[in-house]
DNA sequence: CAGCATCCAAGTTGATACTG
DNA sequence: CAGTATCAACTTGGATGCTG
């Protein structure tokens, strides 16, 4: 197992000519790797998640994710227009005007993607209080050492 | 918006001493943030989802995450543990014995986690496609430049 | 407004060696 | 087996200044 460095063909392909491939995250060269980490990366969900509600230009989102620089939303905006998540639009005009906006790919990722953050959201005081059992604990035990 | 450096209270919180608490990963101070990294950072989506077969050990896990480092994992554990996500279970034995398990609140991240993974996976022809004619519009833009 | 280039500080990662 | 400790290499991120 894991011994897959690119994206292998499935064993059951019918030799048609065309092979079906099969990606694997747990692999370490499959190209879904980076793929996965552009969406769920620091910036790269939350990026993705903005424009669920509607296109917003550059500073627009700069301003919708808080904290993020310019660098890096650049940075992020690249990887997810490259990755086929996110379409860039440039209006001509003056002031340059520029939108950007989900592919449908992008809108299908961002589905998945607010229902995992939904989850996690709506457990937060869970996490909490394990936090603090988990601190209290350790607190503990090295006061006991 | 998106002033709120810590959770806030919503303004339709009974006054009833249990004030609700809405979390928002999209406030930069919000506790949500540091548990979403460790849910979809590089390494604890993938620890959560290998967990997802069966419980494991320190080094059946090492193994079954291709390309994690001892200590990156051990790391991952101890985030993924104290959000209570994960139990650590020591069995007292010569040689030692560990194991780790998802709680059921991991469990239900594993399930979202999943779906998303799933469905990037499914769509990785087309990232793959994207990709390229990504790459050739750019080379033949700083070809024309 | 939209974005690139550069520099530098800070954080992350991974090999290696060692402990209980 | 199940980790911790340490250190060097690499990566990240952000502030700044500039272009179209």
């Amino acid at each position: 197992m894991n011994t897959m460095t690119t994206a292998k063909t499935t064993p059951t392909a019918e030799d048609d000519g065309l092979e079906e491939v099969v990606f694997d995250v747990f692999a370490r060269g499959c190209p879904s790797r980076p793929t996965m980490e552009h969406v769920t990366g620091r910036w790269g969900g939350l990026v993705l998640v903005a424009l669920a509600d509607g296109d917003l230009r550059f500073n627009a989102l700069r301003r919708r994710v808080d904290g993020i620089s310019e660098k890096m939303l650049a940075q992020a905006l690249h990887a997810l227009e490259r990755d086929g998540l996110v379409v860039r639009e440039v209006k001509q005009a003056i002031p340059p005007n520029v939108e950007y906006r989900l592919t449908e790919f992008g809108s299908g990722v961002v589905e998945r993607l607010q229902e995992l953050i939904g989850f996690v959201e709506g457990n937060m005081a869970g996490v909490l209080a394990a936090q603090q059992r988990y601190d209290t604990a350790k607190a503990n035990a090295e006061a006991g050492a």
